[in-house]
DNA sequence: TGAATTTCGTTAACGTGTTAAGTATACTTC
DNA sequence: GAAGTATACTTAACACGTTAACGAAATTCA
């Protein structure tokens, strides 16, 4: 199906397959199979999971950052700091400055967590890279990239 | 902010960001986000669009073949199905030679439906062709189908 | 035939996605 | 400095994603 070369010019409606949101959902489903075994072990979803991740790389931020670089809405960004702070993973403190600001850092557990999870993750990760490769792999990031930068900034 | 890297507080992981995932969602959700205001004019989340589009292209077929040409879990399509035919957009009947397996199809309604949203639909995803280009987009299409075939053969 | 197994669809439980509305704090402006 | 507006986060409501368990019909096979 790959370089198929198309006879018909026109078709009145495009092959239901090919609907780009359905592929893009295929692909990080086959991706996020390799992953979710790993945080099942550990009690974690994937969005939990990309919670602690980006607590771990950006310190202490405000929620309202933490939305942002874990591509959360605010609505399930609350959910998951509820279960999080529950499970002592996070810890929450109002900003001196603002105090509508929830200023949110990983535990000492937390970190833990995060180290034992991490190294297992690349292993997972490398092991994608080696299976589809890694110049394919980067040119697939940079199409991505581009798409959703192009379709962004055209506003409809 | 988004390069404002400090002192790490957990030694490094690949970059954050460069998480393929996630990508690939922030680009479905690019997409999605041009196609869910028609929807919604419509009463129609993006999965239930699916589930009319399956069966307007692949006629009364069994569930079991219709979640696998929507991509959707059992128990979710059991739930849109619950859906679609209270709003009397599809219509079930019990397979003869095998009582288990119920067979959908679209109404009039369904159908009436379908051909009114198809345009509109077409019309947007076009707009994304032409925003991102043909040939990029055919790129990353096979990229994607590569992708997935790579990683669901490889079987971890 | 009859019991064990498999398959199809459903229900259940919990977490997230999405939109809308709500609350509290900060900011603006007169 | 009080009123109006904006911002940060929360709550609510409904739908889907995911996993597990269940009931009914079909299949296998002893």
């Amino acid at each position: 199906m790959r370089g198929a070369k198309k006879t018909n010019p026109v078709p009145a409606l495009r092959d239901f397959r090919h609907s780009l949101p359905m592929e893009l959902m295929k692909a990080r489903e086959a991706a996020m199979a390799r992953f979710r075994p790993l945080l099942r072990d550990h009690g974690l979803t994937e969005q939990q999971w990309r919670v602690i991740r980006a607590l771990a790389e950006y310190g202490p931020i405000d929620a309202g950052e933490l939305a942002k670089e874990s591509f959360l809405l605010a609505p399930s960004l609350t959910r998951i700091l509820q279960f999080l702070e529950n499970e002592k993973i996070i810890r929450r403190a109002v900003d001196a400055s603002d105090q509508r600001k929830s200023v949110v850092s990983l535990s000492a557990r937390g970190k833990a967590l995060f180290q034992q999870i991490a190294p297992a993750s690349e292993r997972l990760y490398a092991q994608i890279e080696a299976a589809f490769g890694e110049d394919r792999l980067q040119a697939l990031y940079d199409l991505l990239a581009d798409f959703y930068t192009t379709l962004e900034h055209e506003e409809a």
